[in-house]
DNA sequence: ATTAGCACTCAAACTTTAGGAGTGCTAACA
DNA sequence: TGTTAGCACTCCTAAAGTTTGAGTGCTAAT
């Protein structure tokens, strides 16, 4: 883990050396050497000066080489000084990317599936992206209809308009005034109320009150907090995971397997999504290099995610990863850009719709 | 692709070794030379008697060899062989495998990714699961419910229990006996009614006698259509894809990258799968060689197919993807006991819950 | 402080070599 | 006539050696 605190401080030629150095292995995955930089930089510095220069910031702890006789390569605190450098530079202007258009669709999950295909595609690095979550939810409407003989179905409405509905079985069966009262009992005691306010007193007296159809009030207390765990954890969409073996210093077999599968297992990227919700920047975009991530899996790559924000108090993360040799401008400008589509398309559409049970 | 109808008839010894000599494959993964096969052999024969025979099977076109001094392996057309030998070998006693329990969970999702999961690890394959699809569904029960002002939700329920919610937005106000009066006549109309039944003249009918609330019938007309598509389009889990890099002949880096590539996408496994439904054997279990499955990515691979079935008249389809020199015996065997769970999972429950919206 | 020059290092690519597994063919045998 | 031993031959593989070129560090001159 590199720490911050202890990055020595560059006088301006260390620091524009640096910065190319960077940029130029960015580009080419190669290693630099001193006579590309000397020809690449402006002032006319010998490819010795360079050297000079190079052998100290490998000394500070910005650069190495693979072997002695390669060029260098920046080290994971190299990085750290590049990506916050490019963090600092005021966002310059978007400039349109090519078809970052997100169709309108009904489904949210849809919706999800397509924007990290989208960036995957346009960044050629992996991505992921999790469903919206709300913190306050509430109970906004409860239905119970019977629609069959002995069969009830339970329709309930969330805050955020998440709907969620229960079949219920009977053993015997029930006359419409029951239902209605039912309906009744479980509206005046339950709407507007949040997963904390359903506690045991609030249950009791309900179920005292619904004199010998505890087993329909518990269906549909089992299909509230149902509604509300679902919530919580939260689903993780992928795309492009294949794009990570392209990279040849991900690609050996070891590390690829390693990386697909958590790509395809998810539970190491559901924790780790969740996790970065909590430090988030003020822009919400934040850079993790290499062991930063805290996955293991992922110790050569960098992941950058950004949270975007869906108004009514619903928020998710996306996460792009690709190798440390990403190419952080685009992928910084990639997300910002796909952060405001997001929030454009969900603007104008009052209704949010969650795939349910 | 095999023509079945030009394999050569063998006579005893040579039906014997090719069967030996695949199955020596299948285990090791090399070509499989005279010597080996000789000492394998219980009636002593010499290397070199197995070496002519050898070289008949290769003309048949049973055999090939990598190049001139490695052993053989089998073609495709061998692979058919084996396979179509062992699948008449009438079922014999299915042993119990490692952990084939499969946790009753409400879900049907989580059961099929359940499914999937299981499945890859105990094969070491890559396994693919469609959801489950009914051929005729009716509706069978329809509600409006006004949960907010001006917004309303409409519940559906179809065949086999599926619910389909729709929320509605109102430009205005709307009563209680409107809604009523609606419900009534959504239902008397169309409850009973399969996707072809509703037709333009029922349609406009209803439209006819729903004075000034086209609006609302028109949504929930809407959300019966997108019930009964959205059954059509059947999603695809799939998990284990990353095993397949395991087995040398498939990792070359460019094979394995559409491999993986068509696991995550997964079109044109849902493509497969869909014609794969059409032309099941008696026991519903297929295998493709090759090319056999016209699915170019897979021209390496072998894929088993199976189908379930849920009983109330839905089925869908499970695959295990791996390379030509599967364990096709142990797969043959996973295949028929997960059918089986699968069955008895859903026998006991008569509701089955599906994803919808 | 900068630079030209030079000896040195090392990975990558290519070549060479040796070894071994397996074949096809022939001739001998039961 | 089917089977087998023997042998020359092929071709892959792995190991070892060779070449090349990019790049370095150091030193001495400017």
């Amino acid at each position: 883990m590199v720490d911050v605190s202890n990055m020595p401080p560059l006088d301006d030629r260390k620091h524009k050396i640096l910065m190319l150095l960077i940029q130029n292995y960015l580009e080419t995955g190669e290693p630099v050497g001193s006579r590309t930089l000397s020809k690449l930089l402006t002032d006319n510095l010998s490819s010795a000066t360079i050297r000079n220069e190079m052998a100290d910031l490998e000394e500070m702890g910005y650069l190495t080489s693979p072997h002695t006789s390669a060029g260098r390569i920046p080290t994971d605190m190299g990085y750290r000084f590049y990506v916050n450098e490019i963090m600092n530079e005021h966002d310059k202007k978007i400039e349109s990317m090519e078809e970052f258009v997100i169709e309108k669709t009904e489904k949210m999950e849809k919706v999800l599936q397509q924007v990290v295909k989208t960036l995957a595609v346009n960044t050629n690095y992996a991505t992921m992206i999790t469903t919206p979550s709300t913190n306050k939810n509430r109970v906004k409407f409860i239905q119970l209809s019977l629609f069959e003989e002995c069969k009830l179905v339970a329709l309930i409405v969330m805050d955020g308009n998440i709907v969620k509905n229960k079949v219920i079985e009977l053993n015997e069966g029930i006359d419409q005034e029951t239902i209605l009262k039912l309906n009744l009992l479980l509206n005046t005691t339950l709407n507007g109320l949040s997963k904390e306010e359903i506690n045991l007193g609030v249950i009791a007296r309900m179920k005292e009150q619904s004199e010998g159809y505890q087993e329909i009030v518990n269906n549909v207390l089992d299909a509230i907090a149902e509604a509300f765990t679902e919530d919580e954890d939260l689903e993780v969409y992928t795309s492009g995971a294949t794009n990570l073996i392209k990279y040849p210093e991900l690609a050996d077999k070891d590390n690829a397997e390693k990386l697909l599968l958590a790509f395809e297992d998810k539970s190491e990227l559901r924790e780790f999504l969740e996790e970065a919700k909590e430090d988030v920047s003020e822009d919400g975009i934040r850079v993790y290099i290499g062991d930063e991530s805290n996955v293991s899996s992922m110790q050569d790559c960098s992941v950058v995610t950004a949270t975007y924000d869906l108004g009514n108090g619903m928020s998710g993360h996306i996460g792009i990863v690709g190798p440390k040799r990403m190419d952080y401008k685009s992928v910084l400008e990639s997300l910002k850009n796909i952060k405001e589509q997001l929030d454009s398309t969900f603007k104008g559409e009052k209704r949010i719709e969650k795939k349910k049970n």
